[in-house]
RNA sequence: GGCGGUGUAGCUCAGUGGUUAGAGCGAGCGGCUCAUAACCGCUAGGUCAAGGGUUCGAGUCCCUUCACCGCCA
């Protein structure tokens, strides 16, 4: 069969792994599997991002060299992908000299083709986004980046640049030639037209940057990140390597499948500028570049300022990395965004996996050791309704896999497991049991059960591993090796069973939803609290008021970003039906004033409270209790017994609105 | 502003111009008792965003409007 290379974005290791970067793996490392056991040699790649700017500040702020922040966050990937189960074939990490050299290689290339020429670089510089930006792009005063809402430097030096404008054409044939080259096709369009409307030389040096690739030979530049991080997929192959190019002639120049897994916010670099880089250096293209939607926590874009980021060491913890990979597999229509709330999870995992499979899979068990003296049953069966489902199921499992319809491909598995439990229904074996013993009908009904599972385990395979191995055992089947044991007959007869054990237990969601809501107890060790960057900040409204553990250290940056400003009361009441909320109008200098919610009506009364002066968080999400939204919230600390007292400052005067730091 | 997309049941989403618009989850009722209070059946719930047009026939094609999303270095 073919061979097939599938890669993962490389993670900029200035973040710890969140739900993100497993989905990418997760969806890279089911790919892999599927693809192996459909029979092609796979090479499955992931890694890491390891310079840049942002790298050094990070490492400079905790008094450490750069390798060695880049080596701690890099064996959390390792730790969390070991725990997960991927089965990648390569790690590359963007500071090994196996990299460097394939990086140096693919500019020689380059450069050998005539597409780099030094000229002026100038412009306003984020150093977060590490980009130019124009001066119509920066409109607003005081030249704020638009992502990272601090002030750009204006910067002027001498840089290599790439001459991407020849590629416009080129890019665009093969765009229109290559219809599965960008995908989904709405990713599609919007490369198409980027291109279309004409593409700029782009700037691939930097100037007097410490932790990168020195250019070669242009001593003093340093090579640009993103050409930097994308050569990756070439160098983790071996390319540039002395002697040897290692897997990179089979995997990247041989005729099979090369394939991309991405973000969507990383399309233009996959699919304008990687292409037109290969292009120039006169190397294949990839076959197809797949950009997947974002996880958005409970509808909203997670980010590490708003503390919602989704780090489900939790849910593994408790669940499983089998159950979190079915999820997210299960949960998004691949290309689009999709939404993770703790609610959806349980959901999923009550009906999919607890009712659907684990019953089913017990349900059968549990009758075939009853009927024929546990062990599977004598005797198959060839023709039956369920066996008319299976064949059609597993048509639409393969072609859903296919197109990475993940979705799709479990839907039609389950709709094989509701096939059986009508069946059983329609058959009542627990009936012939009594009446008839262990007869020839019998076995044929229940081994449609057990054949009907052990599909269902052996189309799982690549989303859950660990699990449907479980599952087959459960239905008395081995572990294939290929995928042409998903085809019908496979269930072997007369073997043993072992006694059922509940795979996926249900959960008591009640139960559930008010233990991730409350603060983990105190006797549990702390989360990764000794983070080697700065976690998530856990979100204020669950945080336990007693004698909190110190947090990691923020930069004056990270503090702006909450916006204090100072508040006057303009009107203030009680909630109905509420023993501690209290409902205030606060002036904070904007044109409307704030409704803000606080629960501090056991210790203050409305009335004492009106024109007083307080602090606001302004810039919080805001939030809806009692049905009324919050716009903010009022700084408070406490006393000894956990009762708030409202921050005020000690002399009037602030002006309603001014930045409180 | 330009280009592209989306809008269908309480929720998540399917629906090549052709009977009465579907699935899963959730809700209500009934059945079963092998199975993890699981499973099976039935029911409720839709002016298919709004308006206009083409057609024998429109969720589907065309136009307009509204809302939301993405891209425009």
């Amino acid at each position: 069969m073919g061979h097939f290379y599938v890669t993962t974005p490389i993670y900029y290791v200035n973040d710890l792994p969140h739900i993100g970067h497993i989905f990418s793996t997760v969806v890279a490392d089911t790919v892999a599997r599927y693809r192996r056991l459909a029979g092609d040699e796979v090479f499955f790649l992931t890694g890491t991002d390891e310079h840049g700017q942002n790298i050094e500040r990070a490492a400079a702020q905790q008094g450490v060299r750069p390798i060695e922040l880049a080596d701690r966050v890099v064996s959390r990937y390792h730790d969390l992908w070991r725990r997960f189960g991927m089965s990648h074939d390569g790690f590359i990490r963007t500071t090994e000299p196996r990299h460097r050299r394939g990086v140096e290689e693919l500019i020689r290339r380059i450069e050998d083709a005539g597409d780099l020429y030094v000229a002026p670089h100038e412009g306003w510089y984020c150093a977060s986004c590490e980009t130019f930006f124009t001066e119509k792009e920066l409109a607003m005063p005081g030249h704020r980046c638009p992502t990272h809402d601090r002030p750009a430097e204006w910067k002027s030096e001498q840089n290599l640049f790439f001459r991407l404008s020849r590629y416009e054409k080129p890019l665009l044939e093969w765009i229109d030639s290559h219809p599965g080259f960008i995908r989904p096709e709405t990713r599609r369009n919007e490369v198409r037209a980027f291109v279309a409307q004409g593409l700029r030389d782009l700037s691939v040096s930097r100037a007097g940057l410490g932790w990168g690739i020195p250019f070669p030979g242009h001593p003093g530049q340093t090579v640009y990140v993103w050409l930097d991080a994308l050569a990756n997929y070439l160098s983790a192959l071996g390319f540039g390597a002395p002697g040897e190019d290692g897997p990179y002639r089979t995997f990247w120049e041989g005729d099979g499948e090369r394939l991309h897994l991405i973000g969507k916010d990383i399309i233009r670099h996959h699919c304008v500028y990687w292409p037109a880089f290969l292009l120039s250096a006169g190397l294949p293209l990839p076959t197809s570049i797949w950009a997947h939607g974002w996880w958005l926590r409970d509808q909203k874009k997670m980010s590490k300022s708003v503390g919602n980021v989704v780090r489900p060491d939790d849910l593994i913890e408790r669940f499983g990395p089998d159950v979190l990979r079915y999820f997210l597999l299960r949960e998004m229509v691949f290309g689009q965004d999709a939404s993770f709330s703790d609610e959806g999870f349980v959901d999923r995992y009550n009906s999919d996996l607890a009712n659907d499979l684990g019953n089913t899979a017990s349900r059968v068990a549990t009758l075939a050791r009853q009927a024929f003296g546990g062990a599977t049953p004598p005797e198959p069966c060839d023709d039956n309704p369920v066996r008319t489902v299976a064949l059609a199921v597993i048509a639409e499992y393969r072609e859903a896999m296919a197109e990475l319809a993940f979705q799709d491909a479990l839907r039609a598995l389950w709709r094989l497991l509701a096939e059986a439990n009508q069946y059983l229904v329609a058959r009542e074996p627990w009936k012939l049991i009594r009446s008839e013993g262990p007869s020839p009908r019998l076995s044929r009904i229940l081994w449609n059960g057990l054949e009907a599972v052990r599909l269902v385990a052996t189309g799982l395979l690549p989303v859950m591993p660990e699990t449907a191995a479980r599952v087959l055992a459960a239905v008395g089947s081995p572990v294939p090796a290929s995928l042409d044991a998903l085809a019908w007959g496979g269930t072997p007869n007369g073997v043993p069973l072992p006694e059922p054990q509940p795979l996926f237990p249900r959960i008591d969601k009640e139960k559930f939803m008010a233990e991730i809501a409350a603060p983990a107890p105190a006797a549990s060790p702390a989360p990764p609290a000794a983070a080697p960057v700065p976690a998530a900040p856990v979100p204020a409204a669950v945080a336990p008021t007693a004698a909190a553990p110190a947090a990691a250290r923020i930069d004056i940056q990270r503090f702006m970003e909450v916006e204090l400003r100072m508040g006057r009361v303009l009107t203030c009441e009680a909630v109905p039906k509420s023993s501690k909320l209290l409902r205030f109008s606060v002036d904070i200098g904007e044109a409307a004033p704030r409704q803000i919610l606080a629960g501090i009506a056991r210790e203050y009364r409305p009335e004492e409270l009106v024109g007083a002066e307080v602090v606001v968080v302004a810039n919080l999400e805001p939030a809806k209790l009692m049905g009324l939204e919050s716009q903010g919230m009022l700084l408070a600390a406490t006393d000894p017994e956990g009762r708030p007292i409202l921050l005020r400052p000690h002399k009037p005067g602030a002006v309603p609105g001014s930045r409180v730091r």
